[in-house]
Formats: structure tokens, C-alpha cells, sequence
DNA sequence: TCGTACGCTGTACATTATACAGCGTACGGA
DNA sequence: TCCGTACGCTGTATAATGTACAGCGTACGA
């Protein structure tokens, strides 16, 4: 069977995924020669070579080369590659740092938390464009969960309130370093970053384009890819974004808890 | 040259792009056999073959065989897959339906460039999972950028802002409805739909896992899993990020104009 | 009428994940 | 102490992809 899009996670069986998430012993009794590597040795030279080349970067080859290993000899450590990401990911979540910050206003918590994912995100951009709709149930992504809903305890919120907002906190953080890391991908890919692409579009949709026709596209557009190099600042969309956001969580928030 | 990320747009050369977007006529003096196919034809097929297999099954060899024509044929209609790919989105931008709300309040105006948008992803769930930095810019993206921006004149924001205000929304209903596209595309990948995915996952993890050490995880959790069917649900995502939305460029807007 | 520009196609190649079978090693039981 | 066998590792093979290349035949311009 072969892969066709590894960029998801939960892609692999279920069972041997959360076995390998959580590290359950083999069935012991060794036999036969030592082995030569673990799984952490290959989690850390996949990220290594996914953090420099991008997720099409990632392939079983790619990583066995590094490792000085027959591409085969991978499969003895990793069921296959879906498998190998969703492990990937994990690893990551556990690394990333926590900050805490009880008592502080929920701004400020929510503040940290969307922070602290975009750091992830600029550490290993790969992880912003990986679909997480099944999330890899190991130990790091279940420290995460719990991390983050903290942030939003105690705010008067129910439950159901509570995964929500976080959803759509990340969600937006991970859209917005989306962009970022489809523009390198994209640029590697093409040999042509963005900038570049744009001084070819740009006069030549001139040529074609009536300005009297679509005046606020013309006018709007121009003046979005002037102030910003690009036609498309993820810095700027980020800390507007974030605080658009933070407002309208703002009047869901304080509508339950009156006091504060 | 192997293409390895076609799930973006504007990977192709952009002078050959922007003339098949616009249809600038060929360079005339036809000579040798008539053509049995023309650009449109192309599209529809590929769209056709988009929307009911995803963009996985998107390839040179099954639009071909839609149009019962040899795959290297194709390659005299368009000069390679990334540009077919960007003329079959700006086609479906210049299909969408755009509703004239000229004098209704802006929260009505924003919900109905949202809900466009997001019938857009529901009748190609493709073109929620292309990345759209490099834009296609023909005229169906044109005119779908004049006619959202006009939702968001007069309203007192600057150009800048108003750019601002359209990405954020536009980003926040292609991300919702990514996942959406996402998990049909992994449920036929992996022959398991995502509630089938967590009930063989939900299970497992309730073994390794100890609730005492992750309170807020297994509560909320649990509680937002059993709630929506599965783990997460798209259309209360939806409806709840919308409203927080709304509720924050409420904010910037009616500081903006004082008088509404 | 004929040369040639052009539409169409078959073959070929590099790339991917991974199934399969073989080879050699070193441990458990005698 | 010794040997059978479980297991680590690897080479080969397969199906699928985009598309370069060269050839074949057609029908228009002169």
C-alpha cells in the first residue's frame, strides 16, 4: 500500500501508534544481534531532517541515509512512516516549554500559550502544516492539552466553552504560521521566494487588469503589498489576528464571569 | 523536474500562468489537425475529478482518461499540473455566488462573505487545502477580492485594516473547513472514518493513561468528545469561531466609526 | 500540390513507500 | 560448551507519479 498523504496524523493502526507513543516494553526475550539504533535516535534524526528540508524532505531514505542505515532496517524500529510522524509530533509537543502563569489575567495566559505555539511552530515549521485532526495520543500532546485548558480554568467557562476557545485560539495560530512555512516551502520548491514571484506577477496582471473596474482591489492591494514587502505579512496578520481575538473572546469571557 | 508539493498555488511560471488565466489569445496562424479539446474542458474534467476524489486523486493520467485522451495531450492545453491547478480555483473563485448586501449592517455583510466562502470548501473541499499565498490572478479572484472588500468599505477602517479584517476572516473559514476536507480525505486514506478512529484509539489511551495526573485533559476532553459525535465538530467550530469573531472586529469598528 | 507547423501519443526515467526473502548473528536451553 | 532458532539488517522488486523526448500523421498556407 502506499502512502499518498503522510502530512496527517493518526494515518497509521491505531493500536501500534499508541504503543509506540508510549513506549510499551516489547515482548522481551531478545534474540539474535544487538540493535544498532532506538526510536529515539530515528524521531531525532527524522525532526532534524524535516526541520532543515520540509516535510517532502521527510522520506524513509532521507532519514536512513542520515542514520548510515539501509532504508529497510527503519521499518524494524517504526511500523512506516505514518507512524513515524505521528511519533515525530508527540516528541515535539513534549519539548515544548510551559510557562506558568497562574493568577495572571487571562489575557496574559492566553497570550503565553498562543506564544508558546508559535514557537513551536518557528522550531519545526513542519509541525504548522501537518493536519492534527487525530492528534497523536502520547504523552506530550496530552501534557499540551492539559497545559493550555488551564490557562482557561477558572473563567467561568463550561466545558464544552472551554475546548472551544482553545480550538479556535490554535487554529488561528497555526493558520497563521501556515503561511510562513508554505512561503519557504514553496519558495525551495519553485527557486523563487515570494518577493520574486510577485515583481513577475505584479506588472504583468497590471497589463491586463482595468483599475476602473475593480477599484478597491487595485487600491486595497496595492496598499497591503506596499506596506508590507509581500503581498502578505504573517507577522502583522499575527498580532492583529491575536487581537481581534483576544476581544472576542473578551465579551464571551466576560459575560460569565461579571465580577472580573 | 518532479513535482513534489502540488497543493499550492502559483508553483508554475507566471507569465504562463497569467495568460492562460486571462485567455490571451494564442499566437495565432493554426496549422495541422483541429484541436479536440479546448482549456474549459480540461478544467471541468480536472475539477470534476478534484471534487469527487480529492487532490490526491488529481493526476495528469486520471484527467486524461476522463477525457478519453492520452496524459501527454494535456501538456498541449496546459504546460504542467501546477498551472492547471491554478486556473481550476480561479474558475471556481468566478463561479461562487456573490450576494449584493449594499446598506445592510456589516455583521450581516461579513456573515454572508463567510457563508460564500464556506460553500465554496463545501462543493470543492479542495480548494479549502491549497495554500493560497501565490493567489491565481485571473479574473475570478479579482472579482471575488473587489466583492468581499466592498463588505468592509465605508465602515472607517483604513486600506491596511480592511485587507487585515478580510484575511483573518477568509483565514478562519478555510482553516474550519480544512479540517472538514481533511477528515473525509484521511477517512478514505486510511479506510476508517474518524469516529472509527477514535473508538479503537479512545480506549487504548484510556489504559495508559492515569486521569489523576490530567484533570482538565480527560474532563474537558471527554466531555467535548461525547458532545459533538466525534472529537471535534466543524459545524460548532464553525458557528462559535464566527460569533468570537465578529464580537472582536466589533471592537476595532465601532471605535473606527463612533456613530454606529 | 506540397512542405511544414502542430496535435496527439508511446516510451522512458527518476522518485516514492514498502512487501518479501535471504543472510548472518548471538542468545537460550541442553 | 554448543547449536538451533529468533531476530536485526539489507537487496531486490513493484506500482504510482509528473513530464521530457521523439515520432507520426494531419490539414492549412503558399
Amino acid at each position: 500500500m502506499t502512502m499518498r498523504a503522510p502530512d496527517v496524523t493518526g494515518g497509521g493502526d491505531p493500536a501500534r501508534t499508541l504503543a509506540l507513543l508510549w513506549r510499551e516494553p516489547s515482548t522481551a526475550a531478545r534474540r539474535g544481534p544487538q540493535r544498532g539504533l532506538n526510536l529515539d535516535a530515528v524521531i531525532e534524526a527524522a525532526t532534524a531532517v524535516t526541520d532543515t528540508e520540509g516535510l517532502t524532505g521527510l522520506t524513509m531514505r532521507r532519514v536512513a541515509q542520515e542514520l548510515r542505515v539501509s532504508p529497510m532496517t527503519l521499518y524494524t524500529y517504526v511500523p512506516g512512516k505514518a507512524e513515524l510522524l505521528d511519533v515525530m509530533l508527540d516528541a515535539a509537543y513534549g519539548r515544548m516549554s510551559r510557562a506558568d502563569t497562574t493568577g495572571q489575567p487571562w489575557r496574559v495566559r492566553l497570550t503565553a500559550v498562543a506564544e508558546e505555539n508559535r514557537t513551536l511552530f518557528e522550531t519545526h515549521p513542519w509541525t504548522a502544516t501537518v493536519s492534527t485532526l487525530r492528534p497523536p495520543l502520547g504523552p506530550g500532546a496530552i501534557a499540551k492539552y492539559e497545559h493550555e485548558l488551564t490557562a482557561l480554568d477558572g473563567l467561568g467557562l463550561d466545558d464544552i466553552e472551554m475546548d472551544a476557545c482553545l480550538t479556535l485560539l490554535l487554529s488561528f495560530v497555526q493558520a497563521n504560521a501556515r503561511v510562513a512555512a508554505e512561503a519557504r516551502a514553496t519558495a525551495q520548491l519553485t527557486t523563487m521566494t515570494d518577493e520574486q514571484w510577485w515583481a513577475a506577477a505584479g506588472p504583468l496582471l497590471a497589463r491586463v487588469l482595468d483599475p476602473a473596474a475593480y477599484p478597491l482591489a487595485t487600491r486595497v492591494g496595492n496598499a497591503a503589498g506596499t506596506a508590507h514587502g509581500s503581498a502578505h505579512d504573517p507577522a502583522h496578520a499575527y498580532e492583529f489576528g491575536l487581537r481581534r481575538l483576544l476581544d472576542g473572546l473578551a465579551t464571551l469571557i466576560e459575560r460569565a464571569t461579571p465580577a472580573a
